[in-house]
DNA sequence: TTGTAGGCGTTATCAG
DNA sequence: CTGATAACGCCTACAA
């Protein structure tokens, strides 16, 4: 016996369709006690409306998707979780699409979507430095879409992103005030959006601390495990920084690594601190002192822009910038 | 202007639907050169076929979904991406679905899913103590699903685990070895599979090495942060183990939280280990010594094993249990 | 190689 | 309150 469908479901019960069909959707009108009887009947029979039907019928699928660079991020992870929150809420159900950083796979995913898969996007991009002409299937298609934490310059939606500027300021500021002359400022990529911003907070306190801004201790990293250590290493016994400041989790993480291997003491030789959401930052060998983004509510904001759009009907989503505040947590490894 | 569909291409080109659906087809025969032109047209209008329209017609979905506890978790976020993997090379998309290790969400998750929307799941449990029938309806839809990590003992299919009845022996054999005599046993519920059998294996390396067990030393603890402390510190203050062996990641994450707070000194006061996937585990003051499992591996097993069936037409997976191995990783918390 | 026609399962509309 | 019908968009026998 197959799946049973809802014309099995009449035939047994000697009703039309239309009247089981009825009695799964709130709205029409049907008399309570058949109402009971088919639910029954179909609970009895193990019948669920098909969903690609329904979809089909109703042109719509009640699913949105999410695209993010990395999975195994704390960031990310959180993000995501405030997003399923919003989305659960309104009925709909998510779809997790992982790029690994990649721009191919993002570009991809974003013409994979355009089938009309999903009635709203999510994204946190990967691909800074190319055409985002990809993205055009969306608005041809009216799938609206928000950014959020990483996103492209040149493509109108919704952005929600930390106050990036100000808390890289701070966080500066704070290895400044602690004793340090001489921070370097870990970065993935200092001409995207993230990296940008974060790297013009860190350069307008060094200037305004008085210190001279030395172009060199802008360390730029690639995602490669190796190739960081091995820029780490070149720019710490050139450069002789007394401070890092890492523009990502990962970074910062590098660097304790790096510090562990090579005997350098955190914080007497060397002031660390980073962008990062890792709960255990207080367990770490010392204390990882962090500027901690809102993911969640970053996730929850960015759901929320989306599914305003969706009850509005909109196309797109509105071309405005939705920052939320991060927060400094001092701990031991950049205090004196 | 809506989006298009394939009687508007097939207008526009003055073709039939079926010359134009063909075209998108890999295998019925069709010129080369109309294939060409409906494609360059298709892409010029931006047509795609309707995902939900060929899922009908076809009654399949070329999806699969993911079910499980948690998410902001290295272990899981580990496993998924193996599936992930495994689920796009079969040219599958992945719904993930975190049931926050409650059991009625889980449930509901499971009769969503009944509606057709996957073709297959892979889960990782959450509610062992209560009842499984609601799995019932995977089976009466024949829809496959592979367990992971943790499983049902009362419902047939296959099971991807570690071995962990061996690791957690070595485990706690490691910290014998290392001059423990009082070894704790900390577990979220030890009636659960995953508890249970980790629980056996602790237990009889307590015993081979001649060692009284202790029922007191098995210390449940829940799913709440403050309730676990409280147990640690009951358990530590009354019963001074001299060592803890954690059967989940997040008990020895809660273990060093409190030895931090405590002022208690690990590993010379209390020897640490622990399952985790984590992967900064070295980076903890002082390294945690972690029993690792094959996160990814176990992930794209699971995965393989229901592509298997997938592919086989099979309506279940095979009640068999399949068994990756874990290792051992020394660090500084559990050696003297 | 291309076109015709019917149906996948559902639901909104209209009629009774 | 219930039933018949058509359409959502696509794909595959079958016919030409």
């Amino acid at each position: 016996m197959d799946t049973v469908n809802i014309k099995m479901l009449a035939e047994r019960l000697g009703l039309s369709t239309s009247t089981v069909s009825r009695a799964f959707r709130g709205n029409s009108d049907i008399s309570a006690k058949t109402k009971q009887r088919i639910l029954e009947a179909a609970a009895a029979m193990g019948y669920q409306p098909n969903l690609y039907a329904s979809n089909l019928r109703d042109r719509k699928s009640r699913t949105i998707a999410i695209i993010v660079p990395e999975f195994a991020n704390n960031f990310f992870s959180q993000a995501i979780h405030g997003i399923e929150k919003v989305a659960r809420s309104n009925g709909y159900h998510t779809l997790i699409y992982v790029t690994d950083d990649d721009y191919e796979r993002e570009a991809a995913f974003v013409a994979d979507i355009g089938n009309g898969r999903v009635e709203g996007v999510l994204m946190s991009v990967s691909g800074e430095e190319y055409q985002h002409g990809y993205l055009g299937v969306l608005a041809k298609r009216n799938i609206p879409f928000v950014f959020f934490d990483r996103y492209y310059d040149d493509v109108q939606a919704t952005r929600v992103t930390a106050n990036d500027y100000a808390s890289s300021y701070a966080a500066t500021r704070h290895l400044i005030d602690n004793g340090c002359t001489r921070v370097a400022y870990l970065v993935v990529n200092k001409h995207v959006s993230i990296g940008k911003i974060r790297l013009q907070g860190y350069l307008d306190a060094v200037r305004d601390a008085g210190q001279q801004p030395d172009d060199a201790l802008v360390v730029e990293c690639t995602n490669d495990r190796q190739e960081i250590e091995h820029r780490l290493r070149s720019a710490y016994y050139n450069l002789r920084p007394d401070g890092i400041f890492a523009s990502v989790e990962r970074l910062a993480i590098a660097a304790y690594r790096f510090c562990h291997q090579e005997g350098i003491a955190i914080p007497a030789d060397l002031k660390v601190i980073g962008f990062s959401s890792l709960e255990i930052a207080d367990l770490l060998n010392p204390g990882l002192s962090t500027v901690t983004q809102p993911a969640f509510d970053m996730g929850a904001t960015a759901a929320t822009v989306l599914f305003d759009a969706l009850a509005k009907g909109l196309k797109s989503t509105p071309d405005e910038h939705i920052t939320l505040e991060s927060i400094l947590i001092e701990r031991e490894s950049s205090v004196t």
